[in-house]
DNA sequence: TCTGGGGTCCTAGGACCC
DNA sequence: TCTGGGGTCCTAGGACCC
């Protein structure tokens, strides 16, 4: 198509032929705890948070295939998975053998999200990936994406995907799926195809068959809103989307609606890039209960503005917008949030701006609370507290990064209100 | 599916600027 | 001061993903 000349720097748009890996681990978080625990090996395990005594709301983050077989399901309640499975008290504290009354088949494993081994976990498969292709893109902790097009060759490339599984069980121990295709969007399905423990390669040529027949919601990008409107237009699967016009799509969905149309075709041209830097932090939790009174909401808040501006801190990222999230009943999301004339770390106007944005929802009964920073900007390290931008309108100099003046916090509310004739930074 | 936590991207309206 | 067009930034909400 492009006849264009090329611009010098460009690369060679030899745009044809990618060969990309998608690698998916498989329940990861329960096979990071069978890693430490190897009598959690063909049990069902569930991992997830709020089953610990005194704790009433959570949900289930992983659940292995023999935990699925009854009935328990990622994202579920944990009551509700409790109902299907009960826990397995007894050899959980050693006592195995003599309780008669445990009907052991039908109770699993439960335990708390620890992300912080997983993470260690993931860092070592991680290291095989990097060793494996020349970009690739971490999307979560337990899946990526890999440009292996000058690694491997379509004859043989399910062979080198072999190699990729059997590396990573071997040295790490736990298993991968993977999916080899011209695309990231059919790597991605092809990854899914088979698992656990799938291979899949998808040849040029062969994409847009081999996505036909699924189901609209195996698309990448199609939620359950997207799917009933789908299906409700006469859509059920991918070669429904591919085979119809364009048109309605991109009437009804906008840019998503093209892109939906053009992946479901087997067309997708983008190119495995690395990830670059986070575009937000933030932290929220759950009450066990709606909570009307007011100081607990602040409390929380506080909490996690503190977290959050650590979190920031910790990474070295600047932020210059501070917002907040209130979930009310039924199930309300509010969110408010403040954008500052300039970057900065700043832990206490993070919570100030915080409680202030939330004054709003305060005689409301509130589900859950969050706070957030974005606009990040991750400056050398030492900028943060070389704060000598942030002008007021009155010509004084704010500092910008921290409090040598603790004590004497004015009352009067930040440096913000006031906008847009406030400096200019560089 | 009665609902956890941490993210990303898109849209749409309004303010504001030239 | 009766009214065009283009652009950017900000905010709130929504859908989606793992």
């Amino acid at each position: 198509m492009s006849e264009e000349p090329r611009l010098p720097g460009v690369e060679e748009s030899d745009d044809d032929e990618r060969i990309v890996c998608h690698v998916d681990a498989d329940c990861f978080y329960a096979a990071c705890e069978r890693l430490r625990e190897p009598q959690l090996r063909g049990e069902p395990v569930v991992v997830g948070m709020g089953y610990e005594p005194g704790e009433t709301v959570g949900a289930v983050a992983t659940a292995s295939y023999e935990a699925r077989k009854f009935g328990v399901e990622s994202a579920q309640a944990i009551s509700t998975a409790l109902e299907h499975l009960p826990r397995r008290a007894a050899l959980e504290s050693d006592a195995a053998d003599d309780d008669p009354a445990l009907e052991r088949e039908e109770t699993g494993f439960y335990r708390p999200v620890d992300l912080d081994y997983y993470e260690s976990v993931a860092e070592e498969v991680r290291e095989i990936l990097h060793d494996c292709a020349d970009v690739v893109r971490e999307v979560s902790i337990d899946e990526a994406y890999l440009d292996v097009t000058d690694r491997t060759a379509w004859a043989v490339a399910d062979g080198f995907a072999r190699h990729i599984k059997d590396r990573i069980r071997r040295e790490v121990g736990v298993v991968v799926s993977v999916g080899v295709a011209p695309t990231m969007s059919a790597a991605k399905i092809a990854s899914d195809f088979e698992k656990p423990d799938g291979l899949t390669v998808v040849e040029p040529g062969a994409v847009r068959d081999f996505l036909a027949p699924l189901e609209v919601d195996l698309l990448h990008g199609v939620g359950p809103v997207t799917a009933r409107e789908l299906r409700a237009m006469g859509l059920e699967t991918a070669g429904d989307v591919a085979a119809t016009d364009s048109e309605p799509l991109v009437e009804r969905f906008g840019e998503r609606g093209r892109e939906l149309y053009e992946r479901a075709r087997g067309d997708d041209d983008r190119r495995v890039k690395p990830k670059g830097e986070p575009k937000s932090f933030s932290r929220e939790s759950a009450f066990a209960e709606p909570v009307t009174a007011v100081d607990p909401k602040y409390e929380q808040i506080e909490t996690l503005a503190t977290a959050v501006a650590d979190r920031a801190q910790r990474e070295g990222a600047l932020y210059r917008t501070i917002g907040v999230k209130a979930v009310t009943p039924p199930y309300d999301i509010n969110t408010r949030e403040r954008s500052l004339p300039g970057p900065v770390d700043d832990p206490d106007l993070v919570e100030r701006i915080a409680r202030d944005l939330f004054t709003e929802f305060e005689p409301d009964p509130v589900r859950k609370l969050g706070v957030r920073v974005a606009n990040l900007e991750f400056a050398a390290a030492d900028q943060a507290s070389l704060d000598s931008w942030g002008q007021r309108e009155d010509g004084h100099r704010t500092n910008g990064g921290n409090a040598a003046d603790d004590d004497s916090e004015p009352a009067d509310e930040t440096p913000t209100s006031g906008q847009s004739s406030l400096a200019d930074f560089s």
